[in-house]
DNA sequence: CGCATTTCCTGGAGGC
DNA sequence: TGCCTCCAGGAAATGC
């Protein structure tokens, strides 16, 4: 559930917390966490100082020195938290780096949807296998990219494509650009994909501002909640009324997701203009 | 290659 | 109360 928001929050916070700490001894209880990709955290982690969290699409990165970076993926239940060496931690904590004096960084997953390793380099080593970020794609990248024909919630969702939307965000800003999930890409005509450009930049700012959305899983590195969630006008709310026309918002399935729509504010032939 | 579908995992919710 | 089934979803794997 971590999107792009909830992965900046997480970022911004862990900084504060993190920042010029070095880390030492590294504990792995559960291999599968760890991508591997033939660099080992017990040996390279020891001895880094952390220079600066920030993140890359839905992915906290790491910057470390000397150069290196340590990446996480949240997944669906990923949490990178910060304890005290002592403190009581239950079996799904499945990494422990321990940092100066007495705290720990700690990566704990529930679903184990989630991931983290090592790449040499700076902190653009995080981004392999990414699209641009939402926020920062120019108009006319994006609108190359709705030239393709594949499905607009499809291509959404595909990190390649674009970095850091994920269910909810994709739901919230399809309905706020009044485009169906199931529309290919390559029908939407200008205005379709300059309202749904928009939209995405508006809904993942907002969003930022409000520290990402809090459902079950979701925590800031501090145990805080945000509340983004009291903004959706879609996501969760099937069987309600949408807010601006009354119809009865509906579920289906796209991209193998759970899809949340206003079956008249984002009719699927009409409206490509 | 491009795209769609299936699979992985656990805890919480709901049925009975 | 307890047991069962279903559901959530990011992204890798598999299928076509």
């Amino acid at each position: 559930m971590p999107e792009l928001p909830e992965a900046e929050t997480i970022a911004t916070q862990l900084d504060r917390c993190l920042a010029g700490a070095r880390f030492g001894r590294v504990l792995v209880r559960r291999r599968d966490v760890i991508e591997s990709n033939g660099l080992s955290l017990s040996a390279v982690l020891p001895g880094r100082r952390v220079l600066k969290v920030t993140r890359r699409g839905k992915r906290v990165v790491v910057r470390l020195e000397p150069a290196g970076c340590l990446v996480f993926r949240l997944g669906m239940t990923g949490q990178i938290l910060v304890a005290d060496s002592d403190e009581r931690r239950d079996r799904h904590v499945h990494l422990r780096i321990g940092l100066d004096g007495t705290r720990e960084l700690r990566f704990r997953d529930v679903r184990r949807f989630g991931g983290v390793w090592f790449s040499e380099g700076d902190g653009a080593a995080g981004a392999t296998g990414l699209g641009p970020e939402p926020l920062e794609i120019t108009a006319k990248a994006f609108d190359r990219l709705m030239s393709r024909r594949r499905q607009i919630k499809a291509l959404l969702l595909d990190q390649s494509a674009i970095a850091g939307l994920g269910n909810i965000y994709c739901d919230e800003a399809l309905y706020a650009a009044g485009v169906h999930p199931l529309t290919r890409a390559s029908d939407m005509g200008p205005q379709r994909r300059k309202a749904l450009f928009s939209a995405i930049r508006r809904i993942l700012r907002q969003a930022i501002r409000a520290g990402g959305s809090t459902l079950n899983d979701y925590r800031t590195a501090s145990g805080e909640e945000g509340s983004f969630q009291t903004h959706h006008r879609v996501y969760g709310r099937s069987g309600e009324a949408c807010r601006a026309c009354g119809a009865v918002i509906q579920r289906i399935q796209a991209a193998g997701r759970s899809t949340h729509l206003c079956p008249v504010c984002q009719p699927l032939a009409a409206g490509t203009a």
